[in-house]
RNA sequence: GCGCCCGUAGCUCAGUGGAUAGAGCGCUUGCCUCCGGAGCAAGAGGCCACAGGUUCGAGUCCUGUCGGGCGUACCA
């Protein structure tokens, strides 16, 4: 404030001399500049002395900056004593009329819960604990993907190659699912993988384009798939990908697969310098690498690429099955479905998510069929390469592409995600009444809800302005993004076993002493809530990189240095033989003496709770949070190696009890808004 | 092409337009006779990608450039 002030007091000055006249801004900048910065101390030492005494502990300049101080034993009264009363309420803001739908966690079933699967989860639990508390009612909705082409490829893949198998495991049966979808996913994508990889060859490896080449004319010269030859020639010395639509002979590749091999391993044999040619870009792979794809591929190419075609036409056969709501494969989808649903009862179980609101993918199938149909018989939608689609850009008006076209139902008439969310969004605002719907999702998908929203607004649907994405951006791994191709999806359960099993030993380690049952429970709060934590200390747009051996640590920037803090600010209590009632009524008349700078510093931080609600849930924050939470612990520690709280002297000794007091139910409820268990003892 | 996001210490990340830009990990050195060492104290480590602009004041706001990621019609 006072660079503002002296800013205008210089400036009305040498206005009034005339000093200014005829300057340009710049000049005139750089005369006031010097002047302003000279007259801020004096300026704010004014400030200061006319506003001391004025019910103010102390004032005084600093640098320019006014700094005033209270009366901290009363400040402390007030605050501790609305702590202790309030209890597990405390920070929370008065209620607001308005109900919020927070939509996350969608897996689907068929497939594994992985690790981005718990950063969506994370995000949307501690969401709802935040919107809740900033005074929101809320409404905590699930949706879950139990149909769609991922379902119809699993079961596609159960029914042709591992019908009548059951999963060993009762307790991981829609794992054993998830297995059986990534196989399917690798039989129908066997030829664009191959294919990928040969442009991929033919992209960064020099050597193996040169010696390729020269078989290739060999083989021309002798074979009778002379075209073919003449056509992988072609697109591969020029870099070009290869479709396999255009090869005369299927086989083709597959004779030609065992010739890759060798050149490749006699790359590695033999490696020669590549001299860097200009413009080209650094490979992307070593030669290593590339045989190990060619290893892979090469385990089935005789199997699988010759079927390929006909596979792809029997998901599309399943999928009208589906259609058709033929008895035996909706059995079987009703029995599968269920493996996988187990499962995820038991996840979001152990993670604390508790759903208001269950929706499935399978329940708006037919009301988005209507929705698209009325879409059509309005004009917003039209039928164009042969499906319904609504031609966004267009509609509106727009020149360059923004909202392009978004597509509400396939050609052969099975529903889309998209047919899906146009009736459930309805049906959110219709049927369960909510003012406003957030969709916690990850950010590639922006692009979709910007479509979905502008849809609804073509079609009258006002609420539209009330619906809004949340993105948040992807997990990646130290080595690079995650994969289901690559293989390298951290799956939820393994991690947990991990971190869980890792929680247990260093409890043993650290206190031996506790019960067998507090030591489980505790290694489970531990364990999750350091999990929890990675996901949330991380702000919504940057992305996550979940490295295990870092959650394994339990040290430094994390969930147990909080719930340390918070199980020791539980023993002091303990060990004094005070419980919060005696605080409770001794927190009236408080006396911390002449208060040090530690206890004032937690004071401040313990009063800052409610702001911080408020901030996180305007601009939907977990990180806020997770943040605030670790500068009190911090701030905590701070205080108790400064200040003995059971040595001191009365009435001292009572008011650090209070504190800690307070602290400690400051901790917990900030780890409540986590979702993060805060134990008494660990 | 068009659009969105990111770029801060060796690494992973914080940082309402305001004071000398901060944590954690890793590295160096200390601290358990003292409320629990999952902790604490100290040290080294920064042209806040680059260039302009707005402002009394920019890591923060605006424009551009470079580098990286993502999306862009029948996956979800």
């Amino acid at each position: 404030m006072c660079f503002g002030l002296a800013n205008d007091a210089v400036t009305a000055e040498l206005e009034a001399i005339g000093a200014l006249e005829g300057l340009s801004k710049k000049e005139v900048k750089a005369k006031t500049g010097g002047l302003v910065r000279e007259r801020i101390p004096a300026l704010a030492q004014r400030v200061a002395d006319a506003i001391a005494g004025h019910g103010f502990a102390r004032v005084e300049a600093v640098n320019g900056y006014i700094n005033i101080s209270f009366d901290a034993n009363r400040m402390a009264a007030r605050l501790i004593g609305e702590v202790l009363e309030r209890g597990d309420a405390y920070g929370r803001v008065a209620p607001v009329a308005e109900t919020v739908m927070v939509e996350h966690s969608q897996p689907n079933t068929h497939k594994a819960f992985h690790v981005g699967h718990l950063r969506n989860s994370c995000l949307g639990v501690s969401l709802t604990h935040i919107l809740r508390a900033a005074g929101y009612q809320v409404q905590d909705a699930n949706y879950i993907g139990d149909i769609g082409m991922h379902v119809i490829k699993c079961l596609w893949c159960y029914e042709r190659f591992h019908r009548g198998e059951e999963p060993i495991e009762p307790a991981a049966r829609g794992r054993w699912l998830g297995e059986i979808y990534a196989e399917s996913d690798a039989r129908l994508n066997f030829r664009k993988d191959v294919l990928d990889f040969l442009h991929l060859l033919a992209t960064e490896d020099p050597t193996f384009v040169a010696a390729i080449d020269k078989m290739l004319k060999f083989l021309w010269r002798k074979n009778t798939e002379g075209e073919d030859i003449a056509y992988l020639l072609g697109r591969i010395a020029a870099a070009q990908p290869i479709k396999d639509e255009l090869l005369r002979e299927q086989d083709v590749i597959v004779k030609f697969w065992p010739i890759i091999g060798d050149q490749l391993r006699d790359q590695i044999a033999n490696p020669k310098p590549i001299a860097p040619v200009d413009g080209a870009p650094e490979p992307t792979t070593t030669p290593e690498e590339r045989l190990a794809t060619w290893e892979r591929l090469a385990e089935h190419i005789d199997d699988w690429w010759p079927h390929v075609p006909a596979w792809r036409e029997e998901v599309r056969e399943t999928f009208q099955r589906w259609e058709a709501q033929e008895p035996g494969f909706v059995q079987l989808w009703e029995t599968t479905r269920e493996w996988s649903l187990a499962d995820f009862r038991r996840i979001f179980d152990e993670l604390g998510a508790r759903f208001d609101v269950w929706f499935f993918e399978s329940e708006v199938e037919a009301e988005g069929r209507e929705i698209v149909q009325e879409l059509l018989e309005r004009g917003i939608a039209e039928v164009s390469e042969g499906l319904p689609v609504v031609k966004i850009d267009e509609k509106l008006g727009l020149e360059t592409p923004t909202y392009r076209t978004l597509p509400i139902l396939r050609s052969d008439g099975t529903t889309l995600y998209s047919t899906k969310d146009l009736a459930l969004t309805r049906r959110k605002f219709e049927r369960f009444g909510v003012d406003r719907a957030i969709w916690v999702v990850d950010v590639r998908q922006s692009l979709y809800f910007q479509q979905i929203f502008k849809v609804l607004e073509l079609w009258g649907f006002t609420q539209a302005a009330q619906s809004f994405h949340l993105p948040y951006e992807m997990v990646r791994l130290p080595e690079g993004v995650i994969s289901s191709r690559k293989g390298n999806v951290p799956i939820y359960d393994d991690i947990r076993d991990a971190v869980v099993a890792r929680a247990r030993e260093i409890i043993e380690e650290k206190n031996p002493d506790l019960a067998p049952e507090v030591k489980e429970t505790v290694a489970w709060q531990v364990a999750i809530g350091s999990l929890k934590y990675a996901m949330l200390a991380r702000d919504n747009n940057k992305v996550v990189t979940f490295d295990l051996e870092e959650a394994l640590s339990f040290e430094g920037h994390a969930a147990p240095y909080i719930q340390y803090a918070h199980a020791r600010a539980c023993r002091i209590l303990e060990n004094a033989g005070v419980i919060p009632a005696d605080l409770e009524a001794a927190a009236a008349s408080l006396d911390f003496g002449t208060p040090a700078p530690e206890e004032l510093s937690l004071l401040q931080a313990i009063s800052a709770l409610p702001d911080e609600i408020r901030e996180a849930a305007d601009d939907y924050r977990p990180l806020v949070i997770a943040n605030y939470v670790f500068d009190l612990a911090k701030r905590f520690n701070d205080f108790y190696h400064a200040c003995p709280v059971l040595q001191s002297p009365e009435p001292v000794r009572t008011a650090r009890l209070a504190l800690t007091a307070a602290t400690r139910q400051t901790l917990a409820n900030g780890l409540a808004l986590l979702g993060i268990a805060a134990p008494a003892a660990m």
